[in-house]
DNA sequence: AGCACGCCGACT
DNA sequence: GTCGGCGTGCTC
């Protein structure tokens, strides 16, 4: 009888994209269980790597010769059944191998890393070798060896036995630990100690006093160094002298240590939020795995109603994951929910080191934490007995991540919640089209919100400043005279202001500033891009291609003009126009430090600026009450990029950075510049009318065959020749054409709107479809060979239901 | 991926 | 006749 492991190895290929057997040595059998990290022996030679053990079986019959699992790299399963069976969901909808996504699944720091060594045998060297390249120790590493002119001539000596390979698997995954003390003495044993004393013996002393105060707890060194001016020495002397003990313990390395949180209580709810509570406690306590949509207009208390939901899925013994976008996980969201659940709560997001993400995962894998509030990723939170989970901004694109493996934290939170016979809660005051179709439909049950909760506050008074007619009174500058005025005017009240500047679609198009038109592509519902290199306009969807117009075609004007600008630009303005004012600018280059982005946020909820000005990172989650002005510079940007959720996105964010302003008591005012003003994203956004711009969106998406009627596939080829790109495209298109029905669209090949980056150029396909049971195929076959293809410098992508088309 | 094998052209 | 270039195929 032999136990064999089946392994899935650390090799991302499609060829090794299956589980491989091992034998299990005796001494690893009882250590051995699906889901944990081994270190396996790979391929010729002995290279060892990781692999997950996916399965465990005994086998009578000796099958062909195996190899052994070498050790294990976890004394417990990092992963757990339900969380392998949703990798493999997740290879499927993704198209991506296995170990790609189970490495996805953990921390970063378990990812293991490979080192070479060259080490000597008992068999002499040269002594050239010996002295030039071993240096007199016992192994190199390889790549040193590989530099060296002697290399060829190891090669040699490895041939003959001489040299040995060995491997090493490391994994960064390390507990930070503590000194503690603990004392062992009786009190009058160290007071006894105390009064034997030579005079000049102060530390000791110190020590002494200190553990006659103490109980039997134990003591962090560190920090009995520090209160007791107790030296390091003093405490070693005190272990050998047998009063105390010194042990290590493992800590956490908590990202929130030094932040209170004074507890708070569940608010009282108004009759709306009361409702939807109830409906999904019905749910929750039938263990359904309902699919709800929380719509709920900008301070009608969501977050509310998700905290006594979690509050509820407790109560029960059970767990709850609550996503938040990455950019609006802000400390506001964490106070929150600490305040609430104190050291239940794990937090998960890329501001965190790779440590503290390590340590917040291992508090939740060892049920220490209950609720998880993370980005993206804390989808895979090792939680067991999920009672919730809690999607906050459900229309966000950021849950779809936008590298291998390509997946939806939404739907794979849907597949949990499935598993768990739980709830998902989707909440937004925007819902996606997507999701509000579904509700419609029945598929997710709709709840919403309409009233305000927060203080019966107004909601702002949102102006649309046309700026056609500001660049009719010769404008120079991004503000409009009513902006600044209102600028002006918040300054002498001693009030604040958020300036949003629109980065997307930075300088992509051009647009008549006569009249606002854009150029439209004929076929397709959007606007074309402008290719400076090709001096074209092309669309990204068709490839249809025209001039740069010089006139603009409806009002003859000539004041055609390339359209984008920058924040620092921006402040040099503001800086001109209001010399006094104090302004905090907020983008991605002041804020790529690790914590400028709570800083800088801080510096102006204290009060130390006049004005914050960013992109899109400030429209979110913001709640400072004394800001009653928020402002637009440029709404049209997103409006006019080569994507159909441009109107959508648009009136998202449009939506979303209005309710920044009048959080308080004062009430707020909102001015958005514009060359579209009667664009409906616009207007619609005014008034924060969610239905009608749903209905609108949704007519529109229908005539255009966009989702949700129909389902989009992506798939962009790279070279960096670009004709090879282009050819390799064509092919993949008529390959796959054979797979699809007549009633599927294909739009393109056409080159990518930044058609060339880093040196390689792109081309991309996009299939609209609403039934192609045969397209997996095509696309198995598509990814299959992308790997062979890669050796001729070409890269696939197949990216399913894509976030953005650029 | 990464390693070995194998077949080819360029050297002593 | 050997060294080393890269194309090809396999890894429990």
């Amino acid at each position: 009888m032999t136990w064999i492991a089946d392994i899935i190895v650390d090799v991302p290929a499609m060829q090794t994209d299956q589980p491989f057997s091992y034998e299990v040595p005796d001494h690893l059998v009882d250590v051995v269980e699906v889901g944990l990290r081994v270190e396996v022996p790979f391929g010729n030679g002995n290279r060892h790597i990781q692999g997950f053990i996916v399965g465990l079986r005994e086998t009578l019959e000796t099958e062909v010769e195996l190899k052994a699992i070498i050790g294990v790299l976890d004394l417990h399963p990092v992963l757990t059944h339900e969380l392998l069976a949703l990798a493999d969901e997740m290879k499927e909808t993704t198209y991506s191998y296995k170990i790609t996504c189970l490495q996805t699944m953990l921390p970063s720091v378990m990812k293991s890393s490979y080192t070479k060594y060259v080490t000597q045998t008992d068999k002499a060297l040269p002594k050239i070798i010996e002295e030039e390249l071993f240096l007199g120790l016992a192994e190199i590493e390889w790549e040193q060896a590989q530099e060296s002119p002697h290399f060829a001539e190891l090669l040699r000596l490895k041939k003959t036995g001489h040299v040995d390979i060995r491997y090493e698997v490391t994994t960064k995954n390390k507990v930070k630990t503590k000194r503690v003390l603990k004392k062992v003495m009786t009190n009058e044993q160290l007071q006894a100690e105390r009064e034997n004393l030579r005079k000049n013996a102060v530390q000791k002393w110190r020590l002494l006093s200190f553990l006659l105060e103490i109980d039997e707890a134990e003591h962090g060194i560190k920090e009995v160094m520090e209160t007791h001016d107790i030296s390091n020495s003093a405490i070693n002397d005190g272990k050998k002298l047998g009063w105390l003990t010194i042990e290590e313990r493992e800590v956490y390395r908590d990202p929130y240590a030094l932040h209170q949180f004074k507890k708070d209580e569940p608010l009282v709810l108004n009759s709306e939020q009361q409702e939807a509570l109830d409906t999904m406690k019905e749910s929750m306590d039938a263990s359904k795995s309902d699919v709800f949509l929380l719509e709920g207009v900008t301070g009608s208390g969501k977050t509310e109603v998700y905290l006594q939901a979690i509050a509820h899925c407790l109560a029960k013994g059970q767990t709850a994951i609550m996503l938040v976008p990455e950019i609006s996980l802000t400390p506001q969201t964490v106070t929150r929910f600490k305040k609430r659940f104190g050291d239940d709560v794990a937090v998960l997001h890329s501001g965190l080191s790779q440590g503290e993400k390590y340590d917040e995962w291992r508090k939740i894998e060892r049920k220490e934490a209950s609720v998880v509030v993370g980005a993206r990723s804390a989808v895979f939170a090792p939680l067991e007995n999920i009672g919730l989970i809690v999607i906050d901004e459900e229309h966000e694109g950021s849950y779809k991540q936008d590298e291998t493996p390509r997946y939806h934290a939404k739907y794979l939170a849907i597949w949990r919640g499935n598993y768990h016979h739980c709830p998902v809660l989707l909440g937004s005051a925007t819902p996606s089209l997507e999701a509000r179709a579904r509700a419609q439909k029945g598929v997710y049950r709709l709840l919403i919100l309409n009233e305000r909760a927060v203080s019966k506050a107004t909601l702002p008074i949102i102006n649309i400043v046309d700026m056609k007619l500001e660049m009719k009174n010769a404008l120079s500058t991004s503000f409009s005279n009513q902006l600044l005025e209102k600028l002006k005017e918040r300054m002498e009240k001693k009030e604040q202001s958020v300036l949003m500047l629109n980065r997307r679609g930075y300088s992509s198009f051009v647009m008549c500033r006569d009249c606002g038109y854009v150029l439209p592509c004929p076929n397709c519902d959007i606007s074309l891009t402008l290719h400076m290199d090709t001096k074209q306009m092309k669309c990204h969807y068709c490839g249809h291609e025209e001039r740069i117009p010089y006139r603009c075609p409806i009002c003859d004007g000539d004041k055609i003009r390339y359209y984008g600008t920058g924040t620092q630009k921006i402040e040099e303005e503001l800086k001109e126009l209001l010399p006094d004012a104090r302004v905090i600018r907020m983008d991605v280059d002041t804020t790529r430090k690790k914590g400028a982005h709570e800083k800088l946020l801080k510096q102006f909820g204290a009060g130390d600026a006049d004005i914050l000005l960013g992109t899109q990172m400030i429209a979110k989650g913001l709640d400072f009450p004394n800001v009653t002005l928020v402002g637009v510079l440029n709404a049209d940007t997103a409006l006019n990029l080569p994507d159909f959720r441009a109107s959508e996105k648009t009136f998202q964010l449009l939506t979303q950075v209005s309710g920044r302003a009048g959080r308080g008591d004062k009430s707020g005012e909102v001015v958005i510049q514009t060359f579209n003003p009667d664009h409906y994203a616009i207007q619609l956004a005014k008034n924060q009318e969610y239905e009608p711009f749903y209905q609108h969106e949704l007519k529109l998406r229908h005539r255009g065959n966009y989702p949700p009627f129909y389902f989009t596939t992506q798939l962009v080829v790279s070279h960096e020749e670009e004709h090879l790109a282009a050819k390799k495209m064509f092919e993949i298109v008529h390959f796959l054409k054979g797979f699809l029905s007549p009633n599927a669209i294909m739009l393109g090949p056409t080159p990518k709107s930044v058609a060339r980056m880093n040196k390689r150029y792109y081309y991309q396909t996009v299939i609209k479809y609403k039934n192609e049971p045969e397209l997996s195929k095509g696309l198995k076959v598509i990814l299959e060979e992308s790997q062979k293809e890669m050796r001729n410098g070409l890269r696939i992508t197949i990216d399913m239901e894509p976030q953005h088309f650029i």
